[in-house]
DNA sequence: AATGAATGAGACTTCATTCAT
DNA sequence: CATGAATGAAGTCTCATTCAT
């Protein structure tokens, strides 16, 4: 999708290895840096470019090693600039961890709905959680990342937690209860089960949501096991 | 263990409550603060508590979030004497991810050995994994941050990846080579197991092994799915 | 007088309440925000709305702390339309000294030519300190902290002196001279009769403006210890 | 006093001409500077140059143009170091307002004591006020910064009201019931002395203590008039 | 063996000012 | 005339690490 674009700031300043170009050289080949809005230049995209930029830096760094200048630099900004758009650091946390839950989940429901039983639903949304990787693998590695955060850092949890962002609970809820109801899971098991679910999706998320060959493996042993073909039981 | 103890440090500087103690003070009455090596303390003594009190605030916080100052306000001792013990925060973490690792896997080995036939290994090891847990909580919580650091900081990976400290691939590997041997795992589903099994342990660290209960549920869950006696299939 | 009435701005971003107008929604209901120039403002309407805020801003917290943000959103404009009437935060700073000097010494010239003796026209100058103060006590207070900031900033001393806008040590000679004609004040106490003036000055700017009926009592205190009447020598 | 000496630091940087020496240059006249505890460096010592240097920086620009790195180049050392002896510059500034307090209260409070009629009292204050001026002129001008600056920064204003720093009003209280019992002050004239004895050290504090000859002048003048003997009455 | 004073780099954030629209 | 996107400099503070004692 459009949305994990690789950056393409108007001012030329994305090559990482110059990374100096504080002092305004006059060379022949790139214009001296400007002060004052640059032309071309959208709020709307630029805000969006700089939530793209921080669920990557996020998923892959974490939040505290994912610093203001990086994700200045690859957003084609300055540091300054980004705080006209967001408060604070914590502030780009919460507008990512909106984004991308509402994102993530918007696909889940649709694949649990079109689906007819428990087991049916559940293995939708593990191929939804597999499609989604493919699309932008930044999303699962965000999720991932965001669940050790949030447990690291008393803000990020408080942030989130106030603004209830996170989908997980309810959504493995109302699955379960559904399967109750169609009798595949038994009413005393629903624990279980909604803990096995959770287990599997941390699992397939923190294991190889980096990897989508090994993604797609893991979700179809998982398949194979939810559907009992995976293991012969012992001989003896 | 004597592993987790919560760090009776020789000078008196573990009450919370003060917190502040960055002025010096000088007042009249107390001996003035002993220079040169305490009485009670030997080496080894000290070392291993800065490793024990590393490992509980990397497997809390992260690496980049635990600061030498509160490793050393935890372990009873002043930042510089940490460098007497390690050459860095780097050193510490591998130290902390060795202990960890030879720990745990002389219990897993342990288990995997006392079990005859591919499930029974599987659940052995489940069972060893909730018993560590219950005995301590911070080992399967380092192992979890561990990994998580160690895909976001390279200076990490490399430390650990040139010590060769990670059992897991190996251990796993040797599980699923047994299950194949005994006819419960089809050769052609080697990879598959293999994922499941690196999926399943993963999960059960990141989301359960901060709360005991949670973790018994996983576990008993899991032992359920193998044995194919969690889930029904749908009726029509 | 109008001077220090509450802004009322065109935009309607007075709410003090919602305090982030950082993010720009987009919103089907409101209509687009109007570019160009709001139809009920003039000019020289808004320029005086920017000093009379700079006035109670600059009174209060000072040069520095005054945020050109602050002074826009005050003065219900943005940050750059500040720079169509003044060509920096400085230049605020000297138009609302200019204002005010002129403001305060044209009454303070007239009650001084009202009365026909040196204590009279004191007595009138410490009166008509205390009708400004309380008519609008941003004056005094404003005063207050130029003084103060103007010692504490070289660019401000000499914007200020460069403008010769500082009427006080002219008004005060002016006093003193007619003292010494009336034979009030003998010629050798010049200096200090001067300085008693300043010091007594600077203590009911710096000491009770900001108090309406403090300053009262000081007036009265001041007056009746310039009439001899306030302390009773002691009686050994 | 040795409080306000000119901070002579071990290693050679007080040269403000210099400005940046960040790259460790060798050359033959300088040591390149070193990283660790330098040779001969005492904790009290160093704090004391801190607080002494942070007493004169407020009172010459104020608590908020006074940067950690002037107070750090001023004591001859970094920034960091700062943070070795206070946690926050508003903790550097109580600790000025606590010791500056005490120093000029202990002054007044033996001036007081050694009078024995309200008048003399006064005259004392005042004369030991010229007299610590001529000591160290940054007291008195530290006592006129904080009390702008408390006024302007709600932060300074909590943080000194919190620890009771300020012995102003409990001093001139007691001075003003001294004067009652002795009958130099009429009970019912309470508050107009109150509130002149305020206005006066105020105003000699904010309009001539940077300046000893004028401040010598103003005391000189204050005491002429409080004795009755500055004014002559308009002949008519 | 241990302390704690000090450094230097770098983090987040604020702000006056500029300028395309 | 006015907006608001963006800059660049500067500020407060933290931290791993070093080193005289």
């Amino acid at each position: 999708m459009a949305t994990s674009k690789p950056a393409t700031p108007k001012t030329s300043k994305t090559s990482k290895a110059s990374e100096k170009p504080k002092t305004p050289k006059i060379d022949a080949v790139s214009p001296p840096p400007k002060l004052g809005r640059p032309p071309a230049s959208s709020s709307a995209e630029t805000r969006g470019r700089i939530v793209d930029v921080a669920r990557r830096c996020f998923a892959e760094q974490g939040f505290e090693a994912t610093t203001n200048r990086s994700l200045a630099q690859e957003a084609g900004i300055t540091t300054g600039a980004i705080y006209h758009y967001f408060e604070s650091k914590l502030d780009i946390f919460v507008a990512v961890e909106a984004e991308v839950q509402s994102r993530v989940y918007i696909r889940f429901r649709a694949a649990e709905r079109s689906a007819d039983t428990f087991i049916e639903k559940v293995e939708a949304v593990l191929e939804t959680a597999h499609e989604l990787n493919r699309e932008d693998a930044s999303l699962a590695q965000f999720i991932g990342a965001s669940r050790v955060d949030r447990r690291r850092f008393p803000e990020l949890r408080r942030a989130v937690a106030s603004k209830q962002l996170d989908n997980s609970a309810d959504f493995f809820n109302d699955i379960v209860a559904f399967g109750i109801k169609t009798g595949e899971v038994k009413a005393k098991d629903a624990q279980l089960v909604l803990s096995l679910l959770y287990v599997i999706t941390v699992g397939l998320t923190d294991a190889v949501s980096n990897n989508l060959e090994a993604h797609r493996i893991a979700v179809d042993a998982l398949k194979e096991l939810l559907g009992g073909k995976l293991l012969t039981p012992p001989s003896a």
